[in-house]
DNA sequence: AAGTTCGTCAACCGCCGATAC
DNA sequence: AGTATCGGCGGTTGACGAACT
């Protein structure tokens, strides 16, 4: 006999969550903090599976997240990162204050890794592309394949675990804003205001979720003034004028994207 | 203006190691 | 000790909006 399991599978939501939805699972976690994401969701008033609550909160409602594009310093890290650890997007994020895998993974699969193809470097090895072979003749319409590309260098785990790890804030340790606050928060920055500290006990039952007032939680993309942030994108990093660091500097240093987004070397 | 293609990203799926029973 | 689930991870999908024809 083992454990419960996680969820029935039967009428359980599935798809977008909806503001409702958000504002339940908020209200929940920031009043009670999660010991088990199995008991969120029916707690919390949910017909959703602890694993998607789980995901919708460290994905995209943790107060604690950065929201918009990735920094220049932060494409960097990430192809750094991604160089010495491979699609380990997890230990990559954890170098990302802020950052999620998921978010790193979307970013280096829709815009990091097209980058880095365009330069003739390949985003796997982080080696330079073969050159484009002209067209095969009949004999040889089958070529020998590719001697493997060397492994990407790996990180010793050891060392990876004595370094000290990016100091994501805990559900424990997350505050909650007053709506009012929160509002006022969108229009500066990500910080929280110290109202209340968490407890990770679940003890306490569903009906306290309904203690922030559904009507008057704010907007989620707004809640935490996510939005709008850093939104610094390639424009800045291409154009040549002003930019102080490249991600891609050290594989060519004389080369440039122009106004297209392509790349010159 | 309408239809098509492309790009982005939130969310799901399935696997795996850890662990509760 | 064996079984089944949890939590986490990486890969993939699909909806939606933007750009293009």
């Amino acid at each position: 006999m083992g454990r419960q399991p996680c969820c029935d599978k039967v009428g359980l939501k599935k798809g977008p969550w909806t503001a409702e939805e958000d504002q339940k699972l908020v209200a929940f976690l920031l009043t009670h903090g999660h010991c088990c994401w199995r008991v969120v969701p029916k707690l919390a008033g949910l017909l959703r599976c602890g694993k998607s609550c789980r995901l919708r909160w460290t994905n995209y409602l943790r107060p604690d997240l950065k929201r918009g594009l990735l920094s220049d310093d932060e494409e960097r890290l990430v192809i750094d990162l991604h160089a010495q650890l491979g699609n380990r997007w997890s230990k990559i994020a954890a170098r990302l204050p802020g950052r999620t895998d998921n978010e790193i993974k979307n970013h280096w699969n829709t815009h990091i890794k097209k980058k880095l193809r365009k330069m003739g470097i390949d985003p796997v090895t982080h080696q330079p592309l073969e050159p484009p072979r002209p067209p095969p003749r009949e004999q040889d319409a089958t070529p020998p394949p590719p001697p493997p590309p060397p492994p990407p260098q790996e990180i010793e785990e050891s060392e990876e675990e004595e370094q000290e790890p990016s100091p994501l804030i805990e559900p424990h340790e997350i505050t909650a804003p007053p709506p009012a606050a929160a509002a006022e928060a969108a229009t500066s920055n990500c910080s929280v205001s110290p109202a209340s500290v968490l407890s990770p006990s679940c003890s306490s039952s569903a009906s306290a979720a309904s203690a922030v007032d559904v009507a008057e939680w704010p907007e989620p993309m707004y809640m935490f003034g996510m939005d709008g942030i850093m939104d610094v994108g390639w424009n800045g990093l291409i154009s040549g004028a002003g930019v102080d660091v490249d991600p891609f500097d050290h594989y060519y240093h004389d080369a440039s994207f122009d106004d297209q987004d392509v790349w010159i070397i």
